[in-house]
RNA sequence: GACCCUAUCGUCUAGUGGUUAGGACACUACCCUUUCACGGUAGCGGCCGGGGUUCGAAUCCCCGUAGGGUCGCCA
């Protein structure tokens, strides 16, 4: 059989990672059958309808690497679309959902009534045999028991998602509807419906839901439910799609990073798990930083740079040997690459305050000789390597029979204006001795003075 | 209200009649240490409840309970 999987989104304006993680078992299917995905939109509902709402999802699916083999190449309807089994967009497609009411009205399967077209529902229980559930008997409701027909055409001419999403199934040869779990119930609207047009139903295989970490549904507004706020925070799109992975389906040993290779080589169907899984960020941001500390350094910076460019910091402007060295002081500090500029900034701009909490016990008189001393010795000191930096502030601290921390918290306050930072003998060396001693200089001058 | 799905540490999961119930995240303690982290070591912690079936149930059945979903001129 040659497998034929669809994502289709209803372009709202953002992508769920709910729906992201649909798409990715749509994909994950496609890619280990060697069979297509398809992305169709179902625009149906054209009140919230626009072309930026299309390219949000076309740029998720992209950032998570799920390419797909047939569907629309941009947000417009109108543009070029690959595969022949389209229009891929749900509003281009009015003319087959026309006929195919025709078809069914011919056949006394739909009528009319208070100015819809309603398809006549069995009155019977419906068996879903789905690849993940299991089978499914499925009864009527106590409303439906009361009017089973449902509307398949509005009032206003507009066909309704059941009609559409099965009739696109169908024209579209689509074997396998991999599908969130709440669309379970509605399972045996769309089988009586394939029914009514005399052809043979897809395989369903309706995949758990995702849910907030107290268990209540993830909804538009939830911390972590819409897949552009990785984008933005600069999550590495390896590790979102490695931890959706990890989501309702297990490799059964007990890795947790996974190479996507082995995942499509051993994903199926049957092996989906059946539960709910609550969405972990925590575990998220592990798996995140994981993959961080296996960025090569030039996949880091692009992963830096536009998340510091968005903190006002233009790193940019910066030699790329500066920006690698710098940024490789703060591989190990970071979960994601939003934590990143305030480990940071202080490579990129020379005028900046100090933490006022900080000053306060740092900058204090019995300090001030002593950043001084060391201000001296960096003057001097050859090579001005991190090796050379720690030997002198150790000697320093020798000489003035004090810890070597007492030293460090004042140099890295002046140097940084922060309590916390990369390693100082590090992040000395890279900001180089001129630097490093105008800073001591002006710590002296200024953050000294004004604690009196 | 009716219908459907689900139920192993706090979370994600392994487990398909006989295991000291395993791993990961998180958490705790200690070690390392220039801050914060990283790393290392150890630890805490679970089969929703009740009935069956069986020599023997986390595993099979039933009933509860709890959570989720659906029943729309949204998708």
């Amino acid at each position: 059989m040659n497998v034929r999987v669809r994502f289709a989104p209803s372009p709202t304006g953002y992508l769920h990672i709910g729906g992201a993680r649909t798409a990715l078992f749509n994909w994950l299917f496609a890619r280990h059958t060697g069979g297509k995905f398809i992305l169709r939109i179902e625009d149906t509902d054209l009140a919230r309808n626009t072309q930026e709402a299309v390219e949000v999802i076309l740029n998720g699916l992209r950032w998570l690497g799920l390419d797909w083999d047939e569907g629309p190449t941009t947000g417009n309807a109108d543009d070029p679309s690959r595969g022949d089994a389209g229009p891929y967009f749900q509003s281009r497609r009015m003319e087959r959902y026309r006929r195919r009411v025709e078809e069914l009205r011919d056949k006394g399967l739909a009528y009319e009534r208070d100015g819809t077209i309603r398809f006549r529902m069995t009155r019977e229980p419906v068996t879903i045999a789905d690849e993940v559930v299991g089978t499914v008997r499925r009864e009527l409701t106590d409303r439906e028991a009361l009017d089973p027909d449902f509307v398949i055409v509005r009032s206003d001419g507009q066909p309704v998602f059941h009609l559409v999403n099965v009739v696109d199934d169908l024209e579209m040869g689509i074997t396998h509807v991999i599908r969130g779990e709440d669309h379970l119930s509605n399972t045996a609207k769309h089988l009586e419906l394939f029914r009514a047009f005399g052809a043979p139903p897809p395989r369903y295989a309706h995949i758990p839901l995702i849910l907030n970490p107290d268990g209540s549904k993830m909804s538009k507004r939830d911390q972590g439910a819409s897949l552009s706020g990785y984008l933005e925070q600069g999550y590495v799109p390896a590790a979102v799609v490695n931890y959706l992975c990890l989501l309702g389906w297990s490799p059964k040993d007990d890795r947790q990073l996974l190479p996507m290779g082995e995942v499509i080589e051993r994903f199926d169907l049957p092996q989906i798990l059946r539960a709910n899984a609550r969405f972990d960020m925590t575990k998220l941001q592990w798996l995140n930083f994981e993959y961080i500390k296996r960025l090569d350094p030039a996949a880091f910076r692009a992963h830096a740079l536009p998340v510091l460019e968005r903190a006002g910091i233009h790193a940019g402007r910066y030699p790329v040997e500066y920006i690698d060295a710098a940024l490789a002081t703060c591989r190990e500090k970071i979960k994601v690459f939003a934590d990143l500029p305030p480990f940071a900034d202080f490579y990129f701009q020379d005028e900046f305050g100090y933490e006022p909490g900080a000053a306060g016990k740092e900058f204090i008189p019995v300090n001030r000789p002593r950043v001084a001393r060391l201000r001296e010795g960096l003057a001097g000191l050859e090579p001005f390597d991190a090796a050379r930096v720690q030997e002198l502030f150790k000697a320093v601290a020798g000489e003035l029979g004090v810890k070597v921390g007492v030293l460090v918290h004042p140099a890295r306050l002046a140097c940084t204006g922060r309590a916390v930072g990369p390693s100082l003998y590090h992040l000395i060396e890279v900001l180089g001795r001129e630097r490093v001693v105008a800073r001591l200089d002006r710590a002296l001058a200024q953050g000294f003075e004004s604690n009196g």
